[in-house]
RNA sequence: GGUCCGUUAGCUCAACUGGAUAGAGCGCCUGCCUUCUAAGCAGGGGGUUUCAGGUUCGAGUCCUGAACGGAUCACCA
């Protein structure tokens, strides 16, 4: 049953036979009525006074007998200033709350037999994933679940940047100052090993500038000509030119990371459904770049490179291929583009990457449009905004990165400590209780990089730390701990939990099931708009009013039979919502805590 | 300098895409554990929505301009 479509079915009948001005229903809209006045769902009549031809409040009153006369779910109405307030008849929550108490998925589409990838992740293989990764991971991966609920079928990719420059810094310093360490021999993680070298490269870098510039010579040229530099694009081109020594340091060093994301990725449990690696694609899209050139869409400048104009859409010319016929960023882009779908023909395609990169974007996806791939229409680049730190900007250059598996030790060992100061530890098995703290410490983690709009900056205080209380993880979670131990004991008791009849609701109640009502287009939103802050937000509304619920009205000591079974199908109900709305921010819940 | 994004309570964020007196959480203050888990609930205080104009029945939301912050505009990725 969807009441909203009900009433706006009833109020476009009003407009028909009651002012013979027909509105089809599905261009009315209902919000939900504000606390302070009565009702549940209201209409705003400003908008349409001039085929009602008479005052707010008398246009207001007139349909609102109309619906109530019309419709048994209505069961009565209030009319403020140019707003209709209705009300709900409890029979109307009833078949609510048992259509949903009915269904095992609730909230899960069908198929809609349409596919999406979701790229995410796309580390660089120099260095360890810091907090603004996790960012992207956790974004891709709640929204990959959000799209699978929905009715999509998800491919989860995950693109390594495992060859440039940057790589060859971290290779050069190892070469020279490693000694042929490994993460075996020092037991230190590989990512964080290479991580190591990478910060190693620069700081030796800077000495060299510093000296080449107390020799008179400019900070820009400095920067050219420092032997440090000058060795690692020589290493770079070794590698392009497939030098046996240098390929097997690449590898190996390129291993020891790859272990170490393992590691990372199953802490925070996300896999992938297909790896790209930039060392097999970055020679792609030169064959786009042909046939952009032969349908006129790209031009060549006198030394050969490549260009398109997009100074008609209000941006600017764009290099796609250099004169010397190498290509860029854009080049490998169009490629790896025309390359997933080749793989994966989707009709969405959704790029989790920071908002550095808007422009990048927007330029790609024009591009693909004008080579003519009619699945362009369905690129969309899910942009994000940066992590700071109070002190600024984070770089792994300059050490100044909060790192993401430290990061995840310290929610655990937070989650333990408030654990343990609530005695709520007490009886479980140490491993139970491990688990336990996981659960906790990666929900408050996920769960505070989520509620966030994407687009926004997040700003993250490292001495604040991320709470447990209010508008957080573990708030939800506790919420379900909650239920899960009316559940259990209503089963202990053999309560059934069928819904009969005739129930009047307590205020908490009807304001739980009306929220619970609002999941399914929750999940829509969420997916439509590419964003796990809506659904978050609504969670933990979800677990708000459960909690007045439980604080308000009993539920085991109340002497109406019909009452208490009604009442613990609803605290399932909720239950169910709360654990499926938390699986798609990848957040688990725990049955005690 | 061009383009894009952001600016809402002391702090961190919402506001259903133009609707009612702008809402939550944290922190602060006051109550509530002898009834289902107090990581909870109830209440209090806290706002010129950065500023100045405009559009209309109605603006945090739309348009113009300004200020501040960030990103980007590489033959880097």
């Amino acid at each position: 049953m969807d009441i909203e479509s009900i009433i706006t079915g009833e109020i476009s009948k009003a407009f028909s036979e009651v002012f013979s001005h027909p509105i089809g229903a599905e261009d009315l809209s209902l919000q939900p009525t504000r606390r302070e006045f009565e009702g549940k769902y209201t209409f705003v009549i400003f908008p349409y006074l001039k085929y009602t031809q008479k005052n707010p409040e008398e246009s207001g009153r007139t349909i609102g007998e109309f619906v109530t006369q019309h419709s048994p779910i209505i069961k009565g109405y209030n009319v403020v200033k140019g707003f209709l307030n209705l009300e709900i008849e409890d029979d109307a929550w009833l078949q609510m709350l048992k259509e949903i108490y009915a269904v095992d998925n609730y909230g899960q589409s069908a198929s809609n037999g349409k596919n999406v990838m979701v790229e995410f992740s796309s580390p660089n293989t120099n260095k360890p994933l810091h907090l603004g990764h996790l960012r992207t991971i956790f974004l891709g991966d709640s929204m990959s679940r959000i799209l699978t609920t929905a009715g999509y079928e998800v491919n989860k990719t995950n693109l390594v940047n495992d060859r440039g420059i940057h790589i060859c810094k971290s290779m050069l310093t190892y070469q020279k100052y490693g000694n042929g360490e490994s993460p075996d021999s020092t037991g230190i993680k590989g990512d964080k090993l290479i991580g190591n070298y990478y910060v190693k490269f620069d700081k030796e870098y800077k000495k060299e500038i510093a000296e080449l510039e107390s020799g008179g010579m400019n900070t820009d040229e400095a920067k050219k000509q420092a032997p440090l530099i000058l060795e690692a694009q020589e290493m770079l081109k070794k590698w392009e030119m497939g030098d046996e020594a240098t390929v097997a340091l690449w590898e190996m060093m390129n291993e020891w990371v790859y272990a170490g994301f393992d590691i990372t990725y199953s802490t925070i449990g996300v896999t992938f459904d297909k790896f790209y690696y930039e060392s097999e694609t970055y020679l792609l899209g030169k064959n786009l770049v042909d046939e952009g050139l032969e349908k006129g869409i790209f031009f060549k400048k006198g030394n050969g490179s490549v260009w398109v104009d997009l100074t008609e859409y209000g941006l600017d010319e764009k290099l796609i291929l250099r004169a010397d016929g190498t290509s860029v960023y854009m080049t490998q882009d169009m490629g790896t583009c025309e390359l997933k779908h080749k793989n994966f023909p989707f009709d969405k395609s959704v790029y989790v990457v920071g908002n550095e990169q808007d422009y990048h974007f927007q330029v790609l996806f024009l591009i693909m449009k004008k080579l003519g791939r009619p699945y362009a229409e369905g690129l969309h680049h899910l942009s994000y905004g940066m992590v700071d730190l109070p002190t600024g900007k984070m770089k792994s250059r300059e050490g100044t990165v909060v790192d993401a598996d430290d990061l995840m030790q310290e929610m655990f060992e937070t989650a333990e400590r408030h654990t343990t100061d609530l005695g709520k530890n007490e009886g479980l098995e140490p491993k139970e209780a491990n688990e336990l703290y996981k659960m906790l410490g990666l929900g408050a983690l996920k769960y505070f990089l989520l509620r966030v709009d994407p687009k926004k900056r997040i700003l993250f205080d490292p001495i604040k730390s991320i709470d447990f209380h209010g508008d957080t993880g573990p708030f939800i979670q506790y919420t379900y701990a909650r239920i899960s131990a009316i559940i259990r004991r209503a089963k202990t008791l053999h309560i059934s939990t069928e819904v009969e009849d005739d129930i009047v609701f307590h205020k908490r109640e009807a304001d739980l099931i009306y929220q619970l009502s609002k999941f399914p287009e929750i999940i829509k939103d969420a997916g439509e708009d590419y964003s796990p802050a809506l659904l978050a937000q609504y969670i933990f509304d979800v677990a708000k009013d459960y909690n007045g619920f439980y604080q308000e009205v009993p539920i085991f000591s109340e002497d109406v039979k019909a009452l208490v079974k009604m009442r613990i199908a609803l605290s399932e109900v909720t239950a169910r919502v709360l654990k499926s709305g938390m699986a798609m921010l990848s957040i688990q819940v725990p049955e005690r805590m």
